[in-house]
DNA sequence: CTGATAATGAGAACCGTTATCAGGATGGGT
DNA sequence: ACCCATCCTGATAACGGTTCTCATTATCAG
């Protein structure tokens, strides 16, 4: 996932007249061992670790460039900040998020999506994109036992 | 509907020890004769044309006061800024957006409510609230009438 | 190697929203 | 009707996430 996801950065990189970079490179590898629904705050804290001196416009940009190009999306689950998680070759979902502890979990139900289209369409649209997010608690945290780490 | 919020509005000052005030008065009626959907930057504007003097820390006081109380939700559509609805005595509704003129039309689709309560309690859930959005062209914006008059 | 051009880092700018604070308005108790 | 504690207001500073600016550095085709 993550090779494929770089060599296919690579190729656009090459396709679009860019130019590589040691920094750029640093923090696509970063994002993509990081999994996914991560902040650009962890993503920088992270990508320092290995470069004390990669700077946030960096992160921004090498993102953006990623997100421009099909190779993540950037979801805002909470309206203040943009988590980004892995794109290339991944099926689509959506996702659930614990109003406890902050995880998140990704589903897909085939059923929705068609019902999305067929309620659309009787309002006269097409659908290009959804966004789909059900708030609620996990099983841990009704149990009483959430950790609060949000991630 | 206006009325009956603006009632409910007076009941709840009354009852929290609030004060009255007529700028509170003009925003609450103000936004309630909007309709939906409003952007806190169209209501200040709106507000201004009644009395010049409101300022937006005011606007804004007066709809976290409604939207805390039950009276409006507030909404983030494209993640810069908040647009809020009036809620008293409203059934419950998701949101198509036009990506051609910025048109809002709200559906409701009570198959798609329990599919979402279903998959999440699979995944150990338990729904408190959701998000969803369609995003796509309006009837008019397909056939190419599109106003581009983003509300 | 060299020159054209893309990428970087540091910090300023931006924008929607919230906090601060001095002055003004409100209304229950009298 | 008047007090006066308390709430509300307007102006503006502060805030947090993101984007822009610009001088400097890195990349790469020729």
């Amino acid at each position: 996932m993550a090779h494929a996801s770089r060599a296919l950065l690579q190729a656009e990189i090459s396709r679009l007249g860019l130019k590589h970079s040691r920094q750029r490179d640093l923090v696509a590898e970063t994002f993509f061992d990081m999994g996914g629904h991560v902040s650009v705050e962890q993503l920088v804290a992270a990508a320092r670790r290995s470069d004390p001196r990669v700077s946030v416009a960096t992160v921004y940009r090498t993102m953006k460039l990623l997100a421009d190009h099909g190779l993540a999306f950037s979801r805002q689950f909470d309206g203040t900040q943009t988590r980004y998680e892995p794109a290339a070759g991944r099926p689509h979902h959506d996702h659930l998020i614990c109003t406890g502890c902050g995880a998140i979990e990704e589903f897909a139900e085939q059923r929705i999506e068609t019902l999305q289209t067929r309620v659309a369409a009787t309002h006269g649209f097409q659908v290009e994109t959804h966004k789909l997010e059900l708030y609620g608690r996990c099983a841990s945290c009704r149990r009483g036992g959430g950790r609060e780490v949000r991630p």
